[in-house]
DNA sequence: AAATTGCGCTAAAAGGTTTTATTTACTAAT
DNA sequence: ATTAGTAAATAAAACCTTTTAGCGCAATTT
């Protein structure tokens, strides 16, 4: 990590010119028809000394910066933490690199950290977009900058999308429930536009009618704290006197357990959207609608880098299915 | 988003040079005496028609790319998840920006990452250093580019470090483990090197010899899997019958969470450390020594953009208290 | 014999800034 | 009348690449 070294210096040392050395390094020796030796010799010796481009001329250059921006919901979320973990080591396989940043769910956030990642041209965006953001989405797309998004997406708005099939899963955890006899079956939600929010309800939805069941939904607000989503989770399961529920993500869940444990009440059976630690060590554990991490990150990037090298037209959407496992909080109910 | 405007079409528009349009812009207008009036007219219509510099061009003449590299252990692990979206919010407000990656402990990963960073020219580095990285953080000094560690250190090595009091944590910890009558107390930790767990060690090792009572230490492979480390935890707690624990990190805590559960093993009076969501939820919730994550994350920005501006020259080592969250997890023993 | 093609390589432009060194047009001092 | 000094602005170099267009030569085709 001393003096930088430079393609010039290459050039210089062995008597040919930064063209040919360029050529060389950007595997166009065969196209420019370099002859075998020299890009031999020229190879030795960018390896014996060590030679790295200067990423930022290259990319100053080239419009390429082979970095990409991730715009997550919120890092520390062990859902999107682990995503964006996976993300990151397969994009850097590939030579890419990760600007990230959570928006809490803030649009005007949002937008502000897409312009800053626009500004610094980044090659491509994942995104788990916010209500309102679609029309920045749409900018983009006009830019011609890939986007991919995940967890959501606009349905009026043409884009790559790679998500887990929410409905199916919401549909199959209620199905469960039904069948374990439970029957004042609880949905909790949130106040949001959304489409995997809506999704999951109407999976809940579908399942109840099946069943014949009444459905009692409650929704929390996006921007509630701990302690009212406590609150109102108590006065919706006592209130209701609900027998099972059915979490529409992992944080309402725990919010609902929380809340079971400050109000002393005892938590009816339950299911939660996305894994979590706590839910394998409660006692009981927690059944949960699995998303496919591994699945949704790989092929985020696969799809991304698919549009980078300019390799698909069409946009992609891809639905991948959820896996119910099951755990001790929804055993067969014991009718009195 | 459509067509990019340049610095020079700026100059054109206004009849005026580059020049000075570049000297305006960087607030340099004082300084190199242009007068108010055309200031006024070039910063109106930069305003107006919404002009943005290009990062890449203004990087590579500047050297300074406003990008911070932030290499830790695991991104999909809570504290450092917490830690991340904190020190990207406050770096946000500066103008700078995060690229992130997690080493999980491997050297040569981390090696790779660092080298790869200073490759793109990262302005400076937030580290959390693994075993072996002593000699890459040495360098990256030497060529005079910002570090501050995290979490550990190097005893060997002038730097910048910002971290938690872990002697004391795991003696405040231990001895109050101590005081409530607890006699046969355990301590897992990891094969490591790093100095945060020799800290936890040695404050456990204190307060044991306070109490003048016998130790038990139990090291784990930081590799090991999951299912390693539960079977050996198992073996130390019911082998010794012990009475209670300290776990040196959380995810050990966890670990021996999910022995007992999977070998149907009654846990002792136990404490972990830094908090997670697990560990209030619990029945009984676990005490914890928990990190001050929002003021650790405040200063590592602030010692490194202090450092980045040039404006201090001796190195700052922080280190900040721990809090024992006491829980339901280490009532008083009740003596038989 | 003249024109074309192929080979192996390169000079120079382009990418968009910042910054150094200079110019120009004055006013004030000698 | 010359010199010195200053305010206001600028031309050109620098940062380090990639890429376009083309050069000089020999071999082949017309």
């Amino acid at each position: 990590m001393k003096k930088r070294i430079l393609i010039s210096d290459i050039a210089k040392a062995l008597g040919i010119s930064v063209t040919t050395v360029s050529f060389i390094l950007n595997d166009k020796a065969k196209e420019k028809r370099i002859s075998e030796a020299l890009t031999k010799r020229v190879l030795d010796y960018v390896k014996k000394v060590g030679y790295k481009p200067n990423e930022l001329a290259k990319s100053l250059r080239t419009g390429k910066t082979k970095i990409l921006g991730l715009i997550i919901e919120d890092i520390s979320n062990p859902f999107f933490g682990n995503i964006a973990r996976l993300i990151e080591s397969k994009v850097y396989e590939q030579g890419y690199r990760i600007i990230y940043c959570s928006t809490n769910n803030d649009v005007e956030k949002a937008k502000e950290l897409i312009q800053m990642f626009y500004d610094r041209q980044v090659d491509g965006f994942i995104i788990t977009p916010s209500d309102g953001l679609e029309d920045t989405v749409k900018q983009l797309q006009q830019s011609n900058i890939p986007v991919v998004l995940f967890d959501r997406y606009f349905p009026n708005l043409e884009t790559d999308y790679v998500g887990a099939d929410n409905f199916q899963g919401a549909f199959d955890a209620t199905s469960h429930l039904c069948q374990q006899a439970y029957k004042r079956i609880g949905f909790v939600s949130l106040y949001s536009d959304q489409t995997q929010m809506k999704e999951r309800s109407e999976g809940y939805l579908k399942a109840m009618d099946n069943h014949k069941q009444q459905s009692f939904i409650q929704k929390v607000q996006m921007d509630a704290s701990d302690d009212e989503a406590m609150e109102s989770l108590k006065d919706f399961i006592c209130e209701n006197r609900l027998d099972a529920l059915l979490f529409s993500t992992n944080y309402l869940a725990i919010s609902g357990l929380k809340a079971s444990k400050k109000y002393n009440f005892v938590m009816p059976a339950m299911i939660a959207f996305d894994d979590h630690t706590v839910f394998k060590l409660l006692e009981p554990s927690i059944t949960v609608v699995s998303q496919p991490i591994k699945e949704i990150a790989e092929n985020l990037i696969n799809i991304l880098l698919l549009r980078l090298q300019g390799k698909i037209k069409a946009t992609r959407k891809l639905v991948l299915p959820c896996e119910l496992k099951i755990r001790e909080s929804t055993k067969a109910k014991v009718t009195l």
